[in-house]
DNA sequence: GTTTTTACCATGCAGTCGCATGAGAAAGTG
DNA sequence: CACTTTCTCATGCGACTGCATGGTAAAAAC
């Protein structure tokens, strides 16, 4: 945090961050991971290498600050839709159908995504970070099929967590797949709610 | 293929295209895909960079050779696997466990994969490869299913292509979790025979 | 208006990149 | 044996890499 005294020149670091954040967004989307420079990103900005460096000091640490946006951005997303839904199971299905890639602005999302699964393979600090956003992610759609359990949309005897991360890891399987091509937007929605049918039966999805 | 009159100092071409690959593989696997260049893979297959574009024109075909070759292997190791087991549904069950990382060669093995998942999605030549891996691998999963269906082991009703591409979808999710730390073996393997349990009802699963 | 702190940029540096080239070693043929 | 073809390597090239440095513009503090 900022101190209120002997302040000169107050720029506002949050915003400076996030737009170098969505530069490397833009680049790991459109020439993948391994184009990811410091030029790369500084011509991305519209900013000078330098001024890069100012905010971050080292790559690692850049690619670090992306994937934190990236993970909040997700975060604010899934909390928006989540927030128009009116049963727990709806929430549920918003939620899942937020994460895949149905759309092009999805599909952003998932390609830098997957750039990112890849990459915390090899980098400790990333996989610290993706670690931490699964783990979010999960308690999240657990509490909600725990809700639904409570409203009698669910069987009671479905363990929250394990379900939970079932669907989760079904919808990153789509997601892989798809992103090279192999689904239809039309063939993963109907996957998604064939896998939704086999947790509970008899329920008639709305629309997307 | 070789003609067999004036064939000065023979080499195994396959078996040098081989040992490059699998380089390739060691380097992305140790170190990650964007430390991947002709001088390391050069390094770690104990050649010098001018053999290896001997054999490999080009970076990109390099990746490709090594990511066929990943194919096939991967290919090998379910036909092995399938090939010991004694009914359709142990075959899928084993299927599934040989491609999800639970000991240190499924790791290895998977870590590649996860690396060329994200690199196919700014190669069209990758994601074609990659595509058909997918399809050859569904096929045989959805063979094993009808299979399955035929011995009265799995209810009839069932879409065998839709149940192939959920239970490879929720394979693939579980890798990525798993690679970047999110699950344990133990969870894996539990996850998994939950899964199944799901998809035919009263089922006890043998050993890994 | 001077000073001080912040923000930004241009440039330099050693190292690596993919790729091209030419020379030479090895193993066949006559 | 000479001769041809296959194979391997060392080296050079321009471009790019991450990172460090020194200088400068701007705004707050005094």
């Amino acid at each position: 945090m900022r101190k209120w005294w002997n302040m000169p020149k107050i720029v506002d670091h949050d915003a400076r961050r996030r737009h170098i954040a969505e530069a490397v967004h833009r680049v790991i989307h459109d020439k993948g991971m391994e184009s990811v420079s410091l030029r790369e990103v500084a011509a991305e900005a519209g900013v000078s290498m330098g001024t890069v460096q100012y905010y971050v000091t080292t790559k690692d640490q850049m690619l670090l600050l992306a994937l934190e946006r990236l993970a909040s951005w997700i975060g604010e997303r899934v909390a928006a839709v989540a927030a128009r839904q009116s049963t727990p199971l709806d929430v549920l299905r918003a939620t899942v159908l937020e994460l895949l890639p149905l759309d092009e602005e999805r599909s952003y999302l998932n390609r830098i995504g997957l750039a990112f699964q890849a990459s915390s393979v090899v980098s400790e600090n990333q996989a610290a970070a993706m670690r931490a956003g699964y783990a979010s992610l999960l308690s999240f759609l657990a509490g909600q099929i725990r809700a639904a359990q409570a409203a009698g949309q669910l069987a009671a005897h479905l363990d929250a967590g394990k379900e939970a991360s079932m669907l989760y890891a079904f919808a990153q399987g789509i997601v892989n797949a798809t992103l090279v091509g192999h689904y239809t937007p039309e063939d993963v929605a109907a996957l998604l709610d064939h896998q939704l049918a086999r947790l509970v039966a008899g329920w008639t999805p709305d629309s997307t």
